[in-house]
RNA sequence: GGCCCCGUAGUACAAUGGAUAGUAUAUAGGUUUCCGGAACCUGAGAUCUAGGUUCGAUUCCUAGCGGGGCUACCA
């Protein structure tokens, strides 16, 4: 919307001080000074070989006379601050309410981006980190999808390895048959409960093997639940039928688990990759390494790639018995994903603790010849810790996500009931209004922090509703198109009837940041500038909201204008959440 | 040890190199003739330390201190 506003000031730095294509930024104007854009001259001094304030005198004059989309200036020091003139607000609603959906750009085909997130073990239920990573890909998708790209969402989970064995031999011990129909408990925590079951064999055994003056670690080598899930994993791998069955009778009531729980956090995937499926490719890929000089093999029989010019280690790409590691299976995927898929970009949600192994990742791909190597991204998140510390799910001190989800509603209900505002809704949409207001708050609360920091999450603080929270928005939302309803039929109204108040100003100015808002989070894969973005807004319209009437304005035509006003705030309040995975209630 | 990330009010989070470092909680107070008070308004309270670059540094660079992560023929 400045674009006519930076190139008068672009041409007037010109013919003033000679200055070709200079770099014009627009920043809004902090609260205590008079004004709403302000620029910053100091970068022009140079050119203007002028004092600040002479500069910003002689821009500022200038642009005035150029250009109708400013009313006014004044100079603070370095600083040329500009208010903006009613004809360009009036323009810049008029486009914002003409608009399809405002800050969203259709979707273009020819910008194809794939989103790996979630990416399970099937050993265990999910838990708090595996919903903020949930939480980030779902968002990150959404806020892509918004910024024009076509979205592919997948997740590869990690279905095999010594994790489910566990699971497996534990059950096979100590399960007598019993099953998550029989018991009443959902899949996949079912499964978790005999991993948990495992490591208690486990510590005895170990316990054991120390009184005997083994060292930990021989101690658990030598345990004899460890040994028997060693066999298991082979058994696997060569096929073993029984082992297969176990495994896929035991897998499928994890899946079962998962999928409700992701039903119940609003995600979703257009394809699910297995690991089962993946963990033999990239080994051709290996092979062909070699011959081309990336990879060098070591008498053993184990590949390598030397990256220590590249200021990092040695690392293994592939077992000296031939078998397959993580990085060989992800070399595969990569590379299988874009034969597959007409994609341009390849994103990965994962947690920071794999930093160091996208790193190697992307480089190996890159010394491979693939230019599509410069369009892999890691939207590498912090961890989740709570107030006293880090989560242990060996300890138990993990946060199982059903039951966080599921205590969210809990409170978001005895809230709502003490309030006593859902009198009159039926109960079916009550229930769903719970979750929505749990879901909103939880999911708000984790996503409003830089994924790249490392978060506390504090349960007590989390289940606010009050302050900087996702049913703070929520209910400023669900206010406005009260005041909407209440309205009915309005009078018809033109801009000679209106005249701008300054805080219908700012909103109308809140409102025109936000497609730049869209594509600067999908630019950065971050959701927290959206969640920031709405809050202020909502606050604005509140604020505006406690000082004017909108249905009871001065006349009928104000009173109508204030209602397309509130209805556009409505409007950008629920598609930023719905960028957020949060719904929008008409009540609450 | 090596490599990477992070240090902002009591606590939890903000701040493309720009003005007097924002917000929420907690804390002290205020707003009932009015469309939804889950709201609004006011007060007090913070950039780990020492250098450097810059007209200007929470932001960039160096060193130190503190916290976390990685450093497996695990994922």
């Amino acid at each position: 919307m400045f674009n006519s506003l930076i190139s008068v000031i672009q041409g007037q730095l010109k013919s003033l001080y000679g200055m070709e294509k200079a770099a014009v930024e627009l920043s809004s104007t902090t609260k205590d000074f008079k004004g709403d854009v302000t620029l910053v001259v100091f970068p022009y001094l140079r050119a203007s070989k002028q004092a600040p304030h002479v500069t910003a005198e002689a821009v500022g004059q200038a642009v005035l006379a150029n250009s109708d989309d400013v009313s006014s200036y004044n100079v603070v020091k370095g600083f040329l601050n500009f208010s903006l003139s009613s004809a360009f607000l009036q323009r810049t609603f008029d486009v914002i309410q003409h608009s399809e959906q405002w800050g969203h750009q259709p979707t273009d085909n020819s910008r194809q981006n794939m989103v790996e997130f979630s990416s399970p073990n099937t050993n265990k239920p999910l838990h708090l980190g595996h919903i903020r990573n949930n939480l980030l890909g779902h968002s990150v998708s959404q806020i892509l999808k918004a910024s024009g790209q076509s979205i592919t969402q997948v997740q590869i989970i990690n279905d095999r390895g010594v994790h489910i064995c566990k699971s497996m031999w534990a059950w096979q011990q100590f399960g007598q048959g019993e099953t998550p129909e029989s018991t009443g408990i959902k899949g996949d925590h079912f499964v978790g409960k005999y991993y948990v079951r495992f490591n208690q064999e486990l510590k005895k055994a170990i316990a054991e093997g120390e009184s005997k003056g083994l060292t930990q670690a021989e101690a658990a080598e030598q345990a004899p639940c460890m040994t028997a899930v060693q066999a298991m994993l082979l058994a696997w791998e060569q096929g073993d039928s029984d082992v297969r069955q176990l495994w896929s009778m035991m897998n499928a009531w994890v899946y079962k688990g998962f999928e409700a729980t992701y039903q119940r956090m609003g995600v979703s995937f257009d394809r699910n990759y297995y690991e089962s499926d993946t963990y033999v490719l990239g080994k051709r890929h290996v092979e062909k390494g070699i011959e081309k000089g990336v990879f060098y093999r070591r008498d053993d029989g184990s590949v390598w790639i030397d990256l220590t010019a590249d200021g990092m280690d040695e690392k293994l790409v592939l077992r000296s018995d031939g078998t397959s590691i993580y990085m060989t299976q992800d070399i595969g995927t990569a590379i299988l994903r874009f034969i597959e898929h007409p994609i341009d970009n390849l994103t990965y949600v994962v947690g920071n603790e794999q930093d160091y192994h996208f790193k190697v990742l992307f480089l190996i791909l890159a010394k491979l010849g693939y230019a599509w190597a410069s369009n892999l991204h890691h939207l590498s998140y912090g961890m989740v810790n709570l107030p006293d510390g880090r989560m242990k799910s060996r300890e138990g001190t993990a946060v199982d996500a059903d039951d966080l989800l599921a205590s969210m509603e809990i409170a978001a209900k005895t809230i709502s009931e003490t309030l006593g505002k859902t009198d009159g809704i039926a109960e079916e949409a009550k229930q769903h209004l719970y979750r929505t207001l749990g879901d909103g708050a939880l999911k708000y609360f984790i996503l409003k922090v830089d994924p790249k920091k490392t978060m506390v999450f504090n349960p007590e603080q989390s289940i606010e509703f009050t302050g900087n929270t996702g049913p703070f928005i929520q209910y400023s939302h669900a206010r406005i198109r009260s005041i909407i309803r209440l309205g009915g039929d309005l009078s018809p109204w033109t801009w000679s009837d209106i005249e701008i108040q300054p805080s219908e100003a700012k909103l109308i100015m809140h409102l025109m940041a936000y497609p730049t808002l869209i594509q600067d989070a999908a630019k950065d894969l971050n959701p927290s500038s959206i969640a920031t973005y709405l809050y202020d807004l909502a606050k604005g319209f509140n604020a505006f909201y406690q000082n004017h009437s909108i249905l009871k304005a001065e006349t009928p035509q104000i009173a109508a204008f204030r209602v397309a006003l509130s209805t556009e705030v409505a409007a950008v309040l629920k598609s930023g959440l719905l960028l957020l995975g949060i719904e929008s209630p008409e009540q609450m």
